[in-house]
DNA sequence: CTATTCACG
DNA sequence: ACGTACGTGAATAGT
């Protein structure tokens, strides 16, 4: 019988998956997508070749005798991610279990183990294929050893095949000649420096031509281009050395012996319990005599294009437990589907008396009905097309993506692929169906991928709601899930609908202001440079500050030199042209992103409407896009003229109200410390009370750099403190600031307590909750790197503290507004910036407007401490704030 | 597609 | 001896 070989290149292919497989993790917290990537891989290339014997050969964390000649040789050796790093050693683990041949060789990387075994199996008479994502392979290519590199494209894994003549028809080259074009070119990420401005196209005409460099260079004379003989001429030894190091040993002392490799049983018990326990599913399936056998489900779809067939679908589903998904892009309505089971999934299409009208109204009703159930995600975005004058019926709604983001919010996203793991059913990947491509695209190339897409987005949260329910008890969140998180969906809805005001023409004007300041700024910067440059570049500008015009302490960063304004505002003492920069900057910055980014989602009623994100923040935030209206300038007075031209319509009037430093009073309850909560209750300056403490400053006399210290160790001790952090930040020795930290832990000794505390259950349930029980898990924690561990503590502190915050804002948010609507006022919210509300509010309402903002801010929790509240109300957001 | 920078809380 | 404040999003340059 013949032999077949399957020699797989480890690292290569782990960090492919790695970077094609969405995050996952195991249930201890470990990541796994890596291998799980890894394996998929594996047993496609597996399904096809039937192989006899199989080796995976993994790099060596240690010098190679490339190392040994040149120092300047790195290796492929970029710096690997640790939730990469961490999957190495699993992935060791597993293949073992499964009784495949893992090797490693010291002194050798994985290219010239691989090398040496497919020659050896060559030689054997075995077919031997090699699974890599490294093109340097091509070189070991031959009639009987085919190169495989499998590619993450759009629609899933695609296996790019190379024998000796697919080389020689791709590359024009063969597999031996690759080495030389590949040693002409150079490459910097494996430090071979090849010969300068030689690229691909040369490399390759060269070779081609004379098959080798040794050859060229005995007919260097025949190279007529003068520059190309010169760079050629002057880079020979440097060629000669590129050669050596790009070519694989295909002699290493590799001690395997064929009898080894043979496949064995891969399907045993330990890896199956091995499989579960990290939770691949879908691997399970080919453990033979699997009870939980499971197998990709595909999803049949019932299409509707008949009206009345339509009607009946929807009526039917007033009454029963359905998922749903209105299908939308860009605002275009293409479909809405409807999904009682996992057998019965009807789509509806929009098309012949199907309207648009008719599926919006049909959404409406399934989501208003108090008779069924609706399992769903996105329903703000849903909310888009229906008219929401009332909140759905308590109970009767369930947004699994909100479930899902309260259970781990440290996802990027929620769709019905990463929801599918609470669905016990393993489905298809997005990426294969429809991969980055519009959906309107892919309904027209491939209706089927499309219709599986669209069926699964509307019924996977109906078969995950049930073990989301689970999930949401066992943590506790179900209150904050019922009582906070949905309710909040329709406040977000009603603020993203109302939108809020902004001049157009006054933004226009401003943007022509800051551009006349910027030419004239760009014109001095360019003659005190004596040149031309692109400002915006921090690789120019780096170059003109640092070297053009010598000034000296330039800060490195990973690329070159820092630009940042901390270090420019050092320099622009000394140098009034980085002054001029730094103004540029600013203005640039002002003019780009506020004045041209803003006007551009201005709509045709004059209105930004933006999108208020609820499941993207670690901390229970909500984040704000298209556009960002969170990050408003208010502190540089250049900046802070653009809250001018946020307005109230005519009639009304914004109200703004903002919680006083709501995080440390939260610090304070939470902690229960006795002084600071006193503190607060005097209703004194607290920064001033802090600093009298601290300092041991009689409260009248404290200074005003005494009170600003106090602050930002107040802040600090917020974003959970370091010395480092506290010194950098006033300008202080560490020493001094590890003496301020530790006189702070002495004066308010239960937040020292609590800091602890917290740190030492997060590390013990590798989670932290706020105190309405939200949940957030801290995996870096486990980190075998210092600094992501020490990292990992720091977010422990502070995220009860910012998350507790965030509760606080969504319970007022939703009571400020179910209390105006209740009192049937014109007056709304049209902005939330984390501790502030804007209100724009009906001229005649302002106080009762005012009345209720007072109450439901500041009773949203009852804390230990007061909760003040500022208050100010102004025809536009600045005069208001 | 990533890094840098900078706007906000 | 490491090299650090916590949480976001947008614009830009350059690979």
């Amino acid at each position: 019988m013949e032999k077949k070989l399957v020699l797989i290149d480890g690292h290569s292919i782990l960090n492919r998956a790695f970077y094609g497989v969405p995050d996952l993790t195991d249930s201890e917290g470990h990541h796994t997508n890596a291998v799980y990537g890894f394996l998929n891989i594996m047993f496609k290339i597996f399904d096809t070749e039937q192989p006899t014997d199989v080796v995976v050969a993994f790099d060596v964390n240690k010098p190679t005798f490339r190392h040994e000649a040149f120092d300047t040789y790195k290796g492929t050796r970029k710096p690997m991610p640790e939730e990469l790093r961490e999957q190495v050693p699993l992935m060791k683990k597993v293949l073992k279990t499964m009784n495949i041949k893992v090797t490693e060789l010291p002194g050798y990387e994985a290219d010239d183990v691989l090398g040496t075994l497919a020659k050896r199996g060559e030689k054997e008479n075995m077919k031997v294929s090699v699974i890599t994502g490294d093109r340097d392979l091509l070189q070991l290519a031959t009639d009987n050893i085919l190169i495989r590199i499998p590619k993450t494209k759009k629609g899933g894994t695609e296996i790019e095949d190379y024998y000796a003549k697919d080389v020689k028809e791709k590359y024009l080259v063969t597999p031996e000649e690759f080495i030389d074009v590949k040693a002409l070119m150079g490459d910097t990420s494996d430090n071979i420096p090849g010969v300068p401005s030689v690229g691909e196209k040369t490399a390759t005409k060269l070779i081609a031509q004379y098959h080798s460099i040794e050859n060229l260079y005995e007919h260097l004379d025949e190279v007529t281009r003068p520059k190309l003989h010169a760079a050629l001429k002057e880079n020979k030894q440097s060629a000669i050395d590129s050669k050596w190091l790009a070519t694989i040993n295909i002699d290493s002392p590799v001690e395997i012996d064929f009898n080894e490799t043979v496949l064995g049983d891969m399907f045993n018990s330990d890896a199956y319990d091995l499989m579960k326990k990290l939770g691949f599913k879908s691997l399970l399936k080919r453990f033979d005599g699997d009870v939980e056998k499971i197998s990709e489900y595909k999803p049949i779809t019932n299409i509707i294009s008949d009206l009345a067939e339509a009607g009946k679908v929807i009526d039917r589903a007033l009454n029963e437990n359905v998922g749903i998904y209105l299908v939308s892009e860009n605002e275009e309505i293409l479909g809405l589907v409807v999904a009682f089971s996992k057998e019965e999934i009807y789509i509806i299409q929009k098309e012949w008396f199907i309207t648009e009208d008719f599926l919006k109204d049909g959404l409406s009703k399934i989501l208003f009905s108090k008779n069924n159930k609706v399992f769903i995600t996105k329903l703000k975005q849903h909310l888009k097309f229906v008219e929401c004058t009332e909140d759905i019926h308590k109970g009767t709604i369930f947004d699994a993506e909100i479930a899902a983001y309260l259970i781990d919010p440290l996802k990027s996203e929620y769709n019905y692929e990463d929801l599918s793991e609470y669905a016990e059913v393993q489905v298809p990947f997005r990426s294969e169906l429809i991969g980055k491509k519009k959906l309107v695209e892919v309904k027209e190339e491939n209706v089927d991928n499309y219709n599986t897409f669209i069926a699964l987005t509307a019924l996977i949260p109906m078969l995950a709601s049930e073990n989301l329910i689970k999930k949401l008890e066992e943590y506790n969140e179900m209150h904050l899930f019922e009582d906070v998180e949905m309710p909040l969906i329709y406040s977000l809805n009603r603020m993203e609908k109302y939108g809020v005001k902004v001049e157009k023409q006054e933004l226009a004007d401003y943007s022509k202001v800051l551009g006349d300041k910027i030419d004239i700024l760009t014109d001095r910067i360019y003659k005190g440079a004596g040149k031309e440059f692109n400002i915006n570049s921090p690789k120019q500008l780096g170059m003109i500050l640092f070297e053009d015009m010598g000034i000296p302490g330039g800060k490195k960063t990973k690329t070159g030199y820092s630009t940042s304004a901390e270090v420019l505002e050092k320099l622009s003492i000394d140098y009034p042209f980085v002054k001029d920069v730094l103004e540029y900057r600013q203005l640039s910055k002002l003019k780009s992103t506020y004045a041209d980014g803003l006007v551009n989602y201005i709509g045709d009623d004059g209105r930004i409407h933006g999108t208020f994100n609820q499941t993207v923040t670690a901390t229970g935030r909500i984040s704000s896009t298209e556009p960002n209206l969170q990050n408003i300038p208010i502190r540089m007075e250049m900046g802070k003229l653009f809250r001018k031209v946020f307005v109230p319509e005519d009639g009304y009037v914004f109200i703004d109200a903002d919680y006083s430093q709501i995080e440390l009073r939260i610090l304070a309850s939470i902690s229960e410390d006795e002084n600071l909560i006193e503190a607060y209750k005097s209703h004194e300056d607290i920064h001033r009370i802090t600093a009298s403490k601290v300092f041991d400053t009689p409260f009248e006399e404290v200074t005003d750099l005494q009170r600003r210290n106090a602050k930002a160790v107040n802040f600090g001790i917020v974003y959970g403190i370091s010395s480092f952090g506290l010194s950098n930040d006033i300008g202080i020795s560490r020493k001094q600031a590890k003496e301020y930290i530790d006189q702070y832990f002495a004066t308010y000794p239960g937040i020292k307590k609590f800091l602890d505390d917290t740190v030492s259950h997060a590390k013990e349930n590798g989670y932290v909750v706020t105190l309405m029980g939200r949940r957030r898990p801290i995996p870096n924690l486990k980190s075998s790197n210092f600094m992501e561990r020490q990292f990992g503590e720091r977010v422990a502190m502070n995220s009860p503290i910012q998350g507790t915050a965030a509760d606080i804002m969504k319970v007022a948010m939703i009571n400020v507004d179910a209390e105006l609507r209740k009192r049937n006022l014109a007056s709304r919210i049209v902005l939330q910036v984390h501790d502030e509300l804007l209100i724009e509010t009906k001229i005649g309402e302002e106080q009762e407007v005012k009345e209720i903002i007072m109450d439901k801010m500041k009773h949203a929790m009852d804390l230990k401490v007061p909760m003040e509240i500022g208050f100010g109300i102004g025809g536009n957001w600045l005069d208001a704030h």
